[in-house]
DNA sequence: GTCTATACTGAGATAGAC
DNA sequence: GTCTATCTCAGTATAGAC
């Protein structure tokens, strides 16, 4: 039941040659054209053992996006330390860390959108299995807007929304062959003025009335789970039975 | 070089019933569990064949969506042709059609997806292979704008965002396990009423400085390739290098 | 041009020996 | 924990019937 220290040590130093082989091959040849074959052996392991460490070649890519997140948390974690930073800035931060993360990372990066059509599959973001991922995602962007002065609609939707958009910005950044992907930097800073001006747009009661209705539309939808005067305690992320 | 006349008509039946049978099996066991050496067999027809008229399982996909295209294009069509609604009843039309033409192949629409993050894969939906097809799609929704009185602006980003919302709405779509995807009919109904009244909105000077702003964002970012005013004519629609 | 029959390659994944 | 052998299936190739 219980490994020594030196086979607990020893395996996870196979099982992180195994990955970091196969996230360079990866990098170099994109995903479909790195074989399970080829990774093993530049590992310098039998494929069997690829196998055991990782069921599949997605839990391959699923391990490295668990690596991105932990990276992002780290990376925001200490961007806000400092202090000083106000929410446009703070939000920069957030958006293109994340991008930095991920800059040699692209042509592999479309991985993470393939089991987005799929409820079932454990890749898919918006899975029940994913869901501890997400919301660390979701965590991070919570931790950029801070204590920021806003109403407590807004408050409670920002953190998931902002982690939609930037979803939406990695898809674009995955698409952008503008030299070091200027254009999504340029997207991210121009998005994110407008979410800040957009949101000095609470202010305005005629704007409320809509607000709300959209608010509402997105909580009756189940989406959204941690939004307040949710009709159910336990309402989930995603459509369920009635 | 010219087909007979009944070797055409035969080619196409063929065709059909290898796509017809494939669909069948999409349908009832999945996309992935449904082998090309099944389809073939229940089809009646060599393997050869199978790939004789689709060279790959995707490209079975692809002529189906191809076909679900055609199918909403004309619903929606109908839809319009009597005349005498308006735009929420126009716009709420042209989602629910889609969603009834889908409505019984939840379990592989997900492939819609698949390759969404891949910007050189065929089947993407964001690819310029798939250009034709998506500005059908977008054509439909112009279509049940139709004249309705409108800033120039909105006017010309309306279609591509309905377009968006209603991929947004597909992704929910396969992931609302409610009875008969109730929930999906009433996100529609909810977000189009969202929608209308938004628009309503245009007419609020103060607004229109932070739409062109948001519009400015998109056009610069290349999304939009027909939206006024953009600085290059053949704008690209998804990020190209500078 | 349409289609059959069959064999082959390559890749993901698994079983079971050690 | 690791390896070798094997399975399945997508897709290719080929040779030819009609």
């Amino acid at each position: 039941m219980f490994k020594t220290a030196t086979t607990h040590k020893r395996s996870a130093e196979t099982r992180a040659r195994i990955l970091q082989t196969a996230l360079d091959t990866f990098r170099r040849v994109g995903l479909d054209a790195a074989t399970m074959r080829q990774i093993s052996k530049d590992a310098g392991v039998a494929l069997g053992a690829a196998y055991y460490y990782f069921p599949s070649k997605e839990a391959i890519v699923q391990a490295f996006y668990e690596g991105v997140q932990e990276e992002h948390r780290q990376r925001v974690e200490v961007a806000l330390a400092a202090g000083g930073l106000d929410l446009e800035a703070r939000l920069r931060a957030a958006l293109h860390s994340k991008l930095d993360i991920l800059e040699g990372d692209r042509k592999f990066l479309g991985a993470l959108f393939r089991y987005t059509g799929e409820p079932g599959h454990p890749l898919s973001v918006l899975s029940d299995d994913a869901r501890p991922v997400r919301e660390q995602s979701i965590a991070v962007f919570a931790s950029a807007v801070g204590d920021e002065k806003l109403p407590d609609d807004i408050r409670a939707f920002l953190p998931t929304t902002l982690w939609a958009l930037h979803m939406a910005i990695l898809l674009y950044f995955i698409y952008d062959t503008s030299a070091n992907q200027q254009r999504t930097r340029k997207l991210v800073d121009g998005a994110i003025a407008l979410v800040v001006r957009a949101l000095a747009l609470a202010k305005f009661p005629f704007l409320k009335l809509i607000r709300g209705s959209l608010f509402s539309l997105l909580r009756d939808a189940g989406l959204f789970p941690n939004a307040p005067s949710a009709p159910s305690p336990a309402a989930p992320s995603s459509p369920q039975e009635e």
